[in-house]
DNA sequence: TTGAAAGCGCTAACAA
DNA sequence: TTGTTAGCGCTTTCAA
């Protein structure tokens, strides 16, 4: 039951093993009755070539690699697939990597760009304090998505399609105040992140600012890190907590859509009503906020221009275009029934 | 900036290259400080070895792989999440492999025990019309988990870790024909389905036969093929179909979670309450049902008993023990409030 | 159109 | 404790 390899293959039809692999990458120069001789054999025997052998030979492959840290991330879910879709479009072959929580994504990405021969790599996630030097050590190009983009400290010399997480959070929060709430609480990231989280606190803080609402830190309800971070029992803890507390507030703002589903949960376990007694706003814009109830207002990242503008991107750098360009995307502030205008009297 | 190697290495270190071979996989028949000093300057360089040439140079790997068709299912999320902590724990390293929806995932198996010389392979999800004959050609230990089981023609000569579709299907509906319900409407899988969407409609007429409810063929509403498989839009189309409907029914079986929260929507839509004018029943037990409103009566799967015990039948194989066994374990029906009792007259 | 042969980068005997 | 060497299974010159 020993693995069947190539020079089986080619006793076994009486041909050199050059021949055999010319019948397998259908390689113009072969005879086409005799690939087909060979095709059978190999169908027969049901070899199957071996990959690091091949790897390990050839030169250069098509292939580019997603690499994901963060596989579980519901967000990340949605633009798989018009990843998936988008890819097929392409001449290069691609494959999806997961990297595990405990993995550091840049060496990751140096193991598998040298065993796979990668042409390129996008990053979906992770790589919170990157290592410019150990990236750029990957010797390919590679496009940073959705990777936190800190505007106070701009990244240079690399590929990256993010929105700019304060700005749309300020959106988020300044919309709100233009529906008159003056008490906004925020269930925001953990309190120690460098993030997102702290990138969305920031526009929050702004926002507030800018609308002459003065800033109560007792509005600011932090994520618990014994819970799963982003998650649903996350969202419905803290609000929980927040309804329990006797903190007094017109609106709130959920710093990621799932969390915001454990927001209504527990506003409607107090007793209230979204968005008669309290507005509910939302960040990421999944698919599935449509079908809250009330549906959920919220802010919805350009996924599908996210994924283009980075094949894009990587594209061009392979095709030994610019290595350095960072595109900043406009997310969609989408009005729904989460949220409503409150008296001046409020 | 072509790729360092250890040959490189060993004429930096001025060392043989076996001697780099050992400092790299902590050798015991190395001298400590000779390694450091190597290690030292693999550092300094940034050398990363090549994967495909280690694969395919070592005669066997301690990896298994865990090979997930529909990546992008909710429910599968979940679960990989415990396999990662599981899998921590024994001294296996593993992988976690996405096929892709075009792809074949018992080809891909093959190619990938090949290339990374695997211990052992779980699938999850896919291989609903799997052939025995490719799979055994794996010629290394795999369990099927989660994958549809048949009751009328039970798998033999494998491993298998799933629960009872069918019979847990009864399980719901039972629990909704004792509740007084007559008019159960189902959202059932696609009209062609033959995986876990028949399996689990085959029980809702089972249950119905044994309680006396004559079936109605207008009360079966299928997935929309058009629409992605087991999503929250197909539930709530589905359901605003049958909403729209002059069908009368008091009680509506979803068979997945995530259709249930689209369902949820079509009845509030159509100023309907829940339960008071549909009880709903779920499918699945995902953690987010606890968070709807009301949180939703479902069929609890027991992933973590299905990985834990994925994982033993895998390890025991690969020791030498049986290859042969099937486990069917019992999933929980939990009762919260998505589902009332109705009175005699209904 | 084909086959022989050289290596891709590594590990694991075997010798030293 | 170390170095030399023979491949792992494949692709790809090169020559026939």
């Amino acid at each position: 039951m020993s693995a069947i390899t190539i020079k089986d293959i080619a006793k076994i039809c009486n041909v050199g093993i050059s021949t055999v692999s010319r019948a397998i990458n259908d390689d113009p120069g072969i005879n086409k009755n005799t690939q087909e001789r060979i095709l059978k054999v190999i169908e027969e025997y049901h070899y199957v070539p071996n990959n690091s052998a091949r790897n390990l030979k050839m030169t250069e492959s098509n292939t580019i690699a997603l690499l994901i840290k963060g596989i579980d991330n519901q967000f990340f879910q949605g633009m798989l697939k018009i990843y998936e879709e988008e890819l097929k479009k392409i001449e290069y072959s691609f494959l999806i990597h997961a990297v595990g929580e405990d993995q550091d994504d840049a060496s990751v990405a140096l193991e598998l760009a040298k065993e796979k021969r990668l042409k390129g790599i996008i990053f979906l996630g992770g790589l919170i304090n990157y290592s410019e030097e150990k990236l750029n050590m990957l010797g390919i190009p590679y496009v940073l998505c959705t990777v936190a983009a800190n505007p106070e400290k701009p990244r240079h010399n690399c590929l990256s399609v993010s929105i700019n997480d304060e700005k749309e959070s300020y959106k988020a929060v300044d919309y709100l105040c233009k529906k008159g709430h003056k008490k906004i609480a925020i269930i925001a990231g953990k309190e120690n992140d460098y993030g997102v989280g702290k990138l969305r606190l920031e526009g929050y803080k702004k926002a507030l600012e800018d609308n002459g609402v003065a800033y109560d830190a007792s509005l600011v309800r932090y994520m618990k890190s014994e819970l799963t971070e982003f998650s649903v029992a996350n969202g419905y803890q803290v609000t929980k907590e927040l309804m329990e507390s006797s903190i007094d507030c017109t609106a709130i703002y959920v710093i990621s859509d799932l969390m915001a589903l454990g927001a209504y949960k527990a506003v409607f376990e107090a007793g209230k009503k979204i968005p008669e007694d309290y507005s509910v706003m939302g960040f990421d814009g999944l698919e599935v906020t449509k079908y809250f109830h009330p549906s959920l207002t919220t802010v919805e990242q350009p996924c599908s221009q996210m994924v283009k503008h980075s094949i894009e991107l990587l594209m061009d750098a392979i095709d030994g275009g610019t290595e350095d360009k960072q595109i900043l995307l406009d997310a969609d502030l989408q009005e729904r029934d989460s949220v409503t205008e409150i008296g001046q009297g409020a």
